[in-house]
DNA sequence: CCTATCCATGTGAGCGCTAACAAATATGGC
DNA sequence: GCCATATTTGTTAGCGCTCACATGGATAGG
């Protein structure tokens, strides 16, 4: 910095100092081939001397495009929708683009209805939603933001496209895990069944006991939070139907396997548990929970890449599945396993990455 | 909407709708008081037959504010981090500013000079830095962005503004209660010293057990992963030292009384553990944590609140301080102590909120 | 009735940038 | 050497909004 006026420097400060039109600069900052060696160099030089630095509120009002991509999203404090904004923001920041949040302070129409507002009013160029509600996704469609939407989890709703992890394939994954380990009678703790990975995963869970010609009678609805998992634990505590529990996210997972310690019925020896989502901590679970991980990350960026796709190309729709893993930890053994030994598993408990 | 051109109507639009001036339409939306009741509804009505939406370039051009404000975060995804950052978005909205978040990717200078350039570029209002490690904020006094930075947890670098839950007197609140209990022989797993709340924590661990005539030498230092609880763990097993432990936050005490668990170390019989933070999780783990409670939503509005008010008066630095709560559940008990009953501790068990 | 004061409204300029076009210069084929 | 073409650079006009100021009409005090 050499020289300062009272203002930021903008286009006129650079093009005078380096002797040049203020358009050759504009043409500097935005790669344009058209542009000699010489007088780039002259232009770059000015640039770091003045530290100009665009204005992109002026850039935005003539190119009609923010560089900003809107994440309207709810249980943003949840690893797995925490994860995925990370994943977006990234994404984002590389391709040159800011991301501005909207969270939900409830899940109403009204309360989306505010956030779109929100974001319209900065005009984002884009929507990601992480938001797996299937109620919601109709919301949207219905307000037609007049800007590409890309859903997580959106295969569920044809009329937005998103990217999602193969919650059936898990599920599915889990269950025959399950099935081998020799158990027959297999529950399910499900999320709320208007999710779509309420829905997805509870499908894949039947799917893969009809396949193997067992029953899909019990199923018990929680609401993905662990007091939910705590109390439906209690309750299975009583019945004791099954030998395995698939249940649709580790937080359930979790209150499960404390009702279950709490009553004396041992894991994986009584009961077996398979969790969804691997969060970091599942692994150090009471015990180590078997679980089916998500890569959150991979599918922020693959939702952030349609949106960029669909700003460039309106119209273009796309979807993308991303491929779950299942982590067996040590909440799954064979009924009646009971092994004293204390096995000492570490490489079980390492996570996914 | 009734009558539709092809691009989205401006101020020029509603005026002649309305039959008033461009800048008369510009005063409603602003709220200037010297509108006639009249022209008020003539305006509203014109605004809201023709959909019209602000843009907020154009405003950001000529007010030189882009009512953003930018969140500068590492950790995200953690339960802490989201937290704050959902109440900062949430104050913000609130306040009519957007939120736009740059993660670091790394905790380098390097880092921390990327994503803060992001933001400036943006010409983001103002700057809440959710990430309390001492180092970083140093960097970031030294690149001065020229908006108001404030800072969680700063209260340890008088340089920046911000605000804190008041981590010693929490970590205090903790050690006090084993005290109580019985306790004499207290360890603490701290998480890295060079962090504000790591160092903030083990402070108050050391000067509570001083001040109750205790010894405080067994600290032993972690890096906030489950993981390192665990391995922790496993060593505290073998050597026995202390009859409770305080740990610098949940996650390791997660991976502490894993380690614990698997080596037959009961909790709280043989040993008392106390966590910090409360995330949901906590009062499922086995058994449910005693913890410090921290209202991070509480904590991001205070930010957003600092930051807005060094906005409109820059210059006005200030600091909050948010008390923490101590959650007494199932992982304390007095040195010894035996008691084969499964207490149906249900409300101990339920959160912070 | 005239002027000082207030409130409601209108007018013009310009924020900093890019798009479209215009001009100037360099390059090449015959 | 001269025109056709490509390359580099400059000029002009807004994008949609707010600010500063101008104007006009009502109200009130003398």
């Amino acid at each position: 910095m050499t020289k300062s006026i009272g203002r930021a420097p903008r286009l006129e400060d650079v093009a005078k100092r380096a002797g040049v039109s203020h358009q050759t600069v504009s043409r500097v900052i935005n790669n344009h081939p058209s542009v000699s060696a010489v007088t780039l160099a002259k232009v770059e030089a000015a640039i770091s001397e003045l530290d100009y630095r665009l204005n992109s509120a002026a850039r935005s009002l003539v190119t009609r495009r923010s560089q900003t991509i809107g994440v309207l999203g709810s249980e943003l404090a949840q690893y797995g929708p925490a994860s995925t904004l990370l994943g977006v923001e990234k994404a984002a920041r590389d391709a040159g683009y800011f991301v501005s949040i909207a969270a939900l302070r409830s899940v109403s129409r009204r309360a989306i209805f505010d956030a779109i507002r929100h974001l319209m009013v900065q005009a984002v160029d884009g929507i990601v939603v992480i938001l797996p509600h299937s109620e919601t996704l109709l919301s949207l469609t219905e307000l037609k933001p007049g800007v590409p939407v890309v859903a997580v989890g959106s295969l569920g709703n044809a009329a937005v496209s998103g990217a999602m992890v193969n919650q059936k394939r898990g599920a599915q994954l889990a269950v025959e895990h399950l099935i081998e380990q020799g158990h027959r009678r297999i529950g399910h703790i499900a999320g709320p069944l208007d999710w779509i990975d309420g829905a997805a995963r509870a499908e894949g869970w039947s799917s893969a006991l009809l396949s193997a010609g067992l029953e899909d009678d019990l199923l018990i609805k929680g609401d993905w939070s662990a007091n939910s998992g705590y109390e439906i634990g209690r309750r299975l505590v009583v019945e004791r139907s099954a030998t395995a529990i698939f249940v649709g996210n580790d937080q359930m997972a979790l209150g499960l396997l404390c009702a279950l310690n709490e009553f004396g019925v041992r894991v994986p020896q009584d009961i077996s548990v398979v969790g969804f989502d691997d969060q970091p901590e599942s692994g150090f679970f009471t015990p180590p929970l078997t679980t089916v991980c998500q890569d959150f990350e991979e599918l922020g960026q693959r939702c952030m890449d349609l949106v960029l796709t669909a700003i460039e190309d309106p119209g273009a729709t796309g979807s993308v599945i991303v491929e779950p893993r299942l982590v067996i930890r040590r909440s799954t053994s064979a009924p009646g396993f009971d092994d004293k030994s204390v096995p000492a598993a570490r490489s079980a408990r390492s996570n996914c990455a």
